[in-house]
DNA sequence: GCGATCCATCGATGTTCGTCGATGCGTAGC
DNA sequence: GCTACGCATCGACGAACATCGATGGATCGC
């Protein structure tokens, strides 16, 4: 790794490197924000590690937060596309949706 | 995959997954929360495309933000450990830093 | 029907975040 | 010294967020 720092003159600062496209950009940052969270991190790899859809109620027991906390975590969840939902009598089941594309698989595996 | 629905009885919601540990799932989170951002994803990926040190002063040629803004969220990547900056007269090279840990370097590849 | 249970939603509150203008500090050229 | 420049920091402001108690809707057992 080189580290030449380039010559520079005063009042010419436009190199301008090129970002990404923002569109795939903002849609990693919608991914990001959904899982920067310990709760929601911990939620999905628990849900990652699991084979069996896991019940909202155990999260509940699980992590030191109110119930509508938890609720409120996993609506995030499902609103970024991460999680579909089964509804059983009194009881949600979550679990990872299987249609996820593959950078946000990978992104997810690397991550939790 | 299977999808059984275990059982339940009413007032029984206990089987408590096991979290990560709090203190590397922290960690992540961190890392997370310092790139869940459309302006430093995209700092740290050009970072990450450049070989040689980038003046500062060329992301804010780049994108359509103050010059305080982006030295704010340079100062995030800076506080996340995920950038050196080196002073040369009047400029400031960012790269990224080099000592990054393994699962760090995986989730930047990923990601950025 | 009635009470109990699970869960989502609402409303409120304190905190964090993104952004900017103003300011200050160090450097370079005159 | 003085001015111009690059950059970081400060202070302020609105938006987004995490959390909770309260409420309501749906389902089960009796």
């Amino acid at each position: 790794m080189k580290a030449t720092l380039p010559e520079r003159t005063r009042g010419v600062c436009c190199a301008a490197p090129k970002p990404l496209s923002t569109t795939e950009a903002d849609r990693r940052v919608a991914l990001l924000k959904a899982i920067a969270d310990p709760t929601r991190l911990q939620m999905v790899g628990i849900l990652k590690r699991a084979n069996d859809p896991v019940c909202i109620c155990d999260f509940t027991a699980t992590f030191k937060l109110s119930q509508p906390t938890i609720s409120h975590h996993m609506a995030r969840l499902r609103e970024a596309g991460l999680v579909d939902v089964t509804k059983e009598g009194l009881w949600a089941y979550y679990r990872l949706r299987t249609s996820l594309d593959a950078s946000t698989l990978a992104i997810l595996e690397t991550v939790a």
